[in-house]
DNA sequence: AGAAGCATGATTGTGCACAATTAATTCCAA
DNA sequence: TTGGAATTAATTGTGCACAATCATGCTTCT
């Protein structure tokens, strides 16, 4: 026990350095460690143990993941704690709808509103991306990839759909985690640096084309016809017969 | 002090009662009560006296509000408590550009996912709001029109688009409640009717554009033309020059 | 008289202890 | 041996007390 060295280090994440509250850290090192996959979906978060790891009581974490159920990407079931968030098939399949709908608008703004330097910033994401995959960082790299999208939505300058994207995304990355087929290469950065191009353009016809083809490959790249690889034992077991008991709904 | 009678009764709301426990109570108390404009856009909200108005400890209230809070209806000031929300122009602008993108996409799913039970609900919804606003409650009246908003979202049944309207219902209350101009009859009651008859008729281009109405109806009844009776003390004392210090950004 | 600094009061932030609920184990009976 | 029920252990829910922070009003000095 007493794991922590050092009290509590803030996640650098490239320089940019977070607001101090301990919510706050606490909330993104969790936030990080599930998208990039040092927590697997389905994981148990215990209170006591998190309070002990990052050297803090419960009321801290209890809070962190309070937002981090709000957003999604981790599961509170009364009384019985948090875990994970394994999203079903078809909850995959409800978030990609939602997220072709607001990276549509989100395109349009921000061919509208952003700045030369928000583009300098979202080129500087991609070159980051692309490193991280390149020394094999893969959890980085979908993480960095992620937010990419919610950078992009900030030039949009609406703020409740940044905050509405910023879940989508952060559920996006749990289903990228969980159903990625076998192939690699999850975003590839051409498209990434096409779309800012586009956006540069100002061709916001072009750039709205090249963020739905980006959306196509990214769930392409996905298992989610039918029930591939889940959790879903309903999917596991179809295939027997198991006697006269009507089928009863899990989760 | 100590000035609840029962423990704690939780909202019945035309029968439909709520979850039981007592986040979600206190919860659904403050939120009626900021819909129905009986806290004002401002108002602080002290977890103390909170909490003695519900007979509960702060921690309850502190959860409650960090909700509220997620939802943009309440403004957590970090060592400086909670008021409610009181948007900006620019704000409400942002909001209402959400809630188009938003609403027309659950037309469109509405029409093809709504059930005959869930449009029976809709009218019946519809019947109660006429009878709040023919009695006079316009606050409960505002709170069902948003109501009636986030029932069609479920009948979309896309779980990300309906936590987001929820999240875009609430806020828009709130605007409604501080920008609206002198006349009455907020929601059409007759838009919303004709609006479930073009998705019971299962005609999504004329229940697309009946809401693109409807949401052009609900803001022109606004007068976000500029910054008309703001909170932004700048907006209010603009015609003022002060003197040499250079003005502090509020807020 | 005006402004800066200090002190005080009030309110929020955090940790801790106890209560309540749930899951697992064990024991008993058929 | 298996099914069920009661006990037990572990984990979460809640209230409370103390610490930290901020706003306000007062004093004091220029």
């Amino acid at each position: 026990m007493n794991e922590q060295l050092q009290p509590l280090k803030k996640p650098t994440r490239n320089g940019k350095a977070r607001t101090g509250t301990q919510d706050d850290i606490v909330y993104a090192h969790i936030f990080d460690a599930i998208l990039e996959q040092r927590l697997a979906p389905g994981t148990k978060l215990s209170e006591e143990a998190l309070g002990e790891i990052f050297g803090v009581s419960r009321t801290i974490i209890r809070r962190a993941l309070s937002r981090l159920a709000h957003e999604g990407v981790v599961l509170l079931r009364p009384n019985r704690g948090a875990v994970v968030a394994s999203p079903s098939v078809e909850e995959a399949r409800q978030i990609f709808f939602a997220r072709r709908l607001v990276e549509r608008a989100i395109t349009e703004l921000a061919v509208q509103h952003a700045s030369a330097e928000q583009l300098a910033e979202l080129r500087q994401m991609v070159t980051d991306e692309q490193d991280c995959f390149a020394r094999g960082d893969r959890g980085a790299g979908i993480r960095l990839s992620g937010e990419f999208h919610l950078k992009l939505a900030e030039a949009a300058k609406n703020a409740p759909l940044v905050s509405f994207q910023r879940s989508l995304v952060s559920q996006t990355s749990l289903i990228i985690a969980q159903y990625e087929s076998g192939n690699r290469s999850h975003c590839s950065f051409d498209e990434h640096n096409e779309l800012i191009d586009a956006i540069a353009a100002r061709d916001s016809a072009k750039a709205v084309s090249l963020m739905m083809h980006h959306m196509d490959h990214i769930d392409s790249k996905l298992n989610l016809d039918e029930d591939s690889a889940s959790d879903d034992l309903h999917a596991v077991f179809s295939h027997l017969v198991l006697g006269k008991k009507k089928p009863r709904v899990l989760r």
